[in-house]
DNA sequence: CTCAACCACTTGTGCGGACGAGTTGCGATC
DNA sequence: GATCGCAACTCGTCCGCACAAGTGGTTGAG
């Protein structure tokens, strides 16, 4: 059975779909606390939880003595593209798989492991299309006492994505991403895959559960001339 | 004269104190909620804001039941190195500049800037060394109506770097920063500066104020031998 | 011994009220 | 007309209380 969301979180949304459907638009002033209070009939305390995370987020700003006013839609950080994310996000299609099995830790995978070099690993290569063309070379690098039990070293495409595999049947969570980004010429084999010997942006990410421990690591082979990564960030 | 900060801030910065002295260990439990509100005196919403604040910032754990545990300084991701923010906040050295005044606008800067191709615009253009080594070729482009009247477009050296100098001029306040990052190769002059045509990281940065208009483009080459730009970001 | 009920604790959420302080407009006074 | 003061509004903070819900230990019945 499933609980109602608290009511705090009630009014946050009714005000963001209230912001998205443009009844209230950027710049106008938000109904005063007492007036939501009176209207949606909660406490003042709820209506200020939900207006203050609602400012936090950047939602709307708030002025004491003046009132609340809408901001907008805010660009969160998170809609920013990952590449190591949507690796592990998306399904696979059935061209896609290059390799998936068994093979000894290389060293720049066993450091980030914390494992000696050599150690067998589940290692999976693949390849993204965009249009037809591939669009970036991918690996995943997975400990054995992970990927036991689940479909990582099989070549058969993954339907889910790998983290919903990892979760659903090994009850795996994934909490954060470190990511490496760094230019570098493609391998030999990169090269012939992308059909360019251009530069190419390497990303090498450590995926960590709630606790800090690497749970594996994705590296990634994108052309420069194809991907731009994108980021934004506060100054101090 | 100065005010003193509310008491759920006083609280934060107790609990803070308590933390980093070591009084409270990671992993330890926090006193309960109700023994805050009888030891520091304040009301139970009080010490719940300030706990809940501070679980939102990541210093320490709430379990439903349980209690209130440690995690320990946050490291934020603001501590991560953001070359194009160093590129404007470091003082400049008496050999770096290469260039300074007054150049058209490139397509591409134009279009950042939202100003017409060729419009002139302040270009100052520099190295950073790192151990005699030049490690990044960095140029810097403001629009003529922000560097007017300050001393951007003049060869000799930043002492204090060209945020603290904008701001301290022209009141020009960096709000956030917007990076792109590609792989390249590098141009036939950043080649000869850097020494080599390998591949280097292509860094295109807008600087935005608090409204979000762009104050100035930074147009970064990082080697990719030299440099891994790391960043850490939590999974949905 | 096993297990369920219970109790004492924890945090999560919500209410109403209170007071402070910043902003704005209006009217009385000069 | 200009200015001051006040009232009415806004948000910021804080309190005490209440109840729900999760956790862990104890206790007593079987």
């Amino acid at each position: 059975m499933d609980f109602a969301p608290p009511k705090y979180a009630q009014v946050m949304r009714a005000i963001q779909e209230r912001i998205e459907s443009g009844e209230y638009a950027p710049g106008d002033m938000l109904p005063s606390e007492t007036q939501l209070v009176r209207e949606l009939g909660v406490g003042r305390t709820t209506v200020v939880r939900a207006l203050q995370t609602l400012a936090m987020q950047g939602w709307i700003e708030r002025e004491h003595g003046r009132g609340s006013f809408v901001k907008g839609r805010p660009e969160s950080a998170a809609e920013i593209v990952r590449p190591s994310l949507s690796t592990t996000e998306q399904g696979e299609n059935a061209d896609a798989v290059l390799e998936a099995g068994r093979v000894p830790a290389p060293r720049h995978v066993a450091r980030l492991l914390g494992v000696a070099e050599g150690t067998p690993l589940i290692a999976r290569k693949r390849v993204a299309r965009q249009a037809d063309v591939i669009s970036a070379v991918e690996t995943i690098w997975v400990p054995l006492e992970h990927a036991i039990g689940t479909d990582l070293d099989k070549p058969e495409p993954l339907r889910r994505g790998i983290r919903q595999h990892l979760q659903s049947v090994k009850h795996l969570r994934f909490d954060h991403i470190t990511e490496r980004v760094s230019a570098r010429k493609p391998t030999k084999e990169e090269a012939e895959l992308l059909g360019s010997s251009n530069p190419v942006l390497g990303v090498l990410a450590t995926v960590h559960d709630p606790a800090g421990n690497v749970l594996m690591v994705v590296s990634l082979a994108l052309p420069g001339s194809l991907h731009v990564l994108e980021d934004v960030f506060k100054v101090s």
